[in-house]
DNA sequence: CATGAATGAGATTTCATTCAT
DNA sequence: GATGAATGAAATCTCATTCAT
């Protein structure tokens, strides 16, 4: 789709998008609880009440970051279900995939940790993608019993998408503590997963 | 009523106890970052300072509560390892004695998952419960060559550490969300865990 | 629909009653410091800085208020003190009335109660009220001598105005408070006000 | 009663009672929210925390001025009941008491004006002062039938209670503004209120 | 061992106000 | 006339921490 700018768009998008590219960064850094509006606000170079004036409080921020990430979730999934490649290349793709999304994910599984006030978009995130793997792999949940469909998101979610996510957050955390390289870490996760999880897919 | 005193031992020590297991239970509710001194004193009947007796700041708390369950699980481990039952029954202990830390659990898988600042004790958890395991299953690491032993961590931790705490910790969420009864939940996840990581270790 | 314009008149007058309109309101609600420019802007429905083209600063509305009133009153007065009614019909009616003024008058006298930066319109309205009920009672002020007057002010002001204002204000909370109906406490108040102020009038 | 001092009383104790003091001296001079924690602080000397330890949040401050004056002035009645004077010195005396608590019933006025979030306290002072009132005059409220007490109590408020802490609160306002010495006010405002508030009690 | 009192620093949020458009 | 965007200052309140007792 091509956009024209008629007229010089206003700058405050800028702005809302730069506060929300921040904040994502520093909330993956240090946590949503330990990183301060001050502290957002100097890194985007903005006043603090400006980011008061573009959301409504601190969660509005948080929210509007899970929001998105599951808007932004569906579109990557309707393009990447059509797509016709072999396992191997496709699961690679999602892993850096993943990884660009990697900031953000580790957002939501913090917060969807907490007992209480914690929320839950970490599995409204994790429905979205193991119904795009299904569809993917040819499967129709529809067909499925209740029985059935609450052992595939089981499977899915403990065996696919857990092991998925918390690869790419771990990551080089775990290359820093066992000393070995990115790659090979890379190489055996996918043979992993592959054995332990994709392995089923085609059962 | 006469209060006799036989042995001085020192009250101090209970109150020590009730501070890590207050806060144990307010991190894991709220996260780390939004628990307060303040709130551990309130919650546990205390004075605030009085926590500042037992601990040096609220940081050290936090490693109190890693290094006791580091040192808790190295005992579980040991009498575990002995012990001789089926691999079903085992799994099945496994979770009964998972879902008692649980909480401390989640404070680890948290506060790991921050990219500064992050602690690493859930790797240090995660080692010992790898090797503990492969004691029980009878087979040894220092057999293993660095690459093999490499790949073990990874398949150990990805497909079991991981699914299986990260299933401890989202296991009454899990049954909100989608709706579903402890039982039915525990039973597919059993089911799984089985296929997708057990299934592995007799190889 | 079609709407045809017959008069240019400006949009912006039916704005700036509007914004003093709400500005009253919320005033008379919270008090004048409690209300913020931004609470009266989303009231009214208009953006924050259209108050700024109306109103030079928030003093600059409050103070527009007082000075409406104050004009008012003199028109009210005028017209008032040429009716000729008997007393009874004349004091309900000015219950009447100040109850439509309800609102300014509350801001009035909490403005007029600081200590400092308090505002005396409240006296200056208070004044005009006692020449208008002057003038319509027969009495001539400027044929009295200071001491008289001083006296006159004294009687008027505190056994009249501030009673019958304070009625206006404090009605709806007296009832809830001491669970009576409205009309019984009218009822004894203008028999009440007939007899501790009205009566020595025709002295 | 002798107070003997065992143990050196605790300095919070002080430090409270300071805060309040402060509290009410600008609460009657700007309002109540137009006075800033940090004002309060800053005159007593303290910490702003230190407010927030005495005190649970802003409205507790003056929460517990009006508590404290309730009781205050229940104490006083009880004695001042007891007292047996002719009516000027009475009054004489009730005038001076009430100008010493004249910062207290300012803001107990303002408060009480607001329509939301409004404080009623001024009412419950009023009902323990007209209590007095009748109780030291020799009158019996239980005697009374409900609709005469409704009635006692809309003439004692309105033609004495209000008239006497308005005079209070705006006599410095009211001579500079008429531009006419205190003394000669107070003369004028005691014939006023005995004629048209005293003279009724008798009947 | 434990507490009452206090604090400096900083958290979140709101304020009145401005200005380019 | 009106608005979107922004801001410096200040508001309320909380934080981790200290210390004399």
């Amino acid at each position: 789709m091509v956009k024209i700018k008629i007229m010089p768009k206003k700058d405050g998008d800028k702005t809302h998008a730069r506060i929300l590219e921040i904040a994502e960064k520093l909330f993956s850094e240090k946590g949503f609880d330990a990183t301060s509006i001050d502290n957002i606000s100097k890194v985007v170079g903005i006043n603090k009440a400006t980011i008061y004036y573009h959301f409504k409080d601190k969660k509005d921020i948080i929210m509007s970051l899970f929001t998105n990430i599951l808007t932004e979730l569906e579109g990557y999934l309707e393009n990447d279900a059509k797509a016709d490649k072999n396992i191997r290349e496709k699961i690679s793709q999602e892993i850096t995939y993943m990884k660009s999304k990697r900031k953000i994910l580790s957002v939501l599984m913090m917060e969807a940790m907490k007992d209480f006030g914690s929320d839950v978009s970490l599995f409204s995130c994790a429905v979205m993608v193991i119904k795009g793997e299904l569809k993917a792999s040819g499967q129709r949940l529809d067909e499925l019993d209740s029985k059935a469909k609450d052992y595939l998101y089981v499977f899915e979610f403990f065996s696919g998408f857990i092991p998925m996510i918390t690869y790419v957050i771990f990551e080089e955390k775990w290359c820093e503590f066992f000393e070995c390289n990115n790659e090979s870490l890379l190489n055996n996760f996918i043979d992993i997963f592959h054995k332990t999880h994709l392995e089923f897919h085609n059962i």
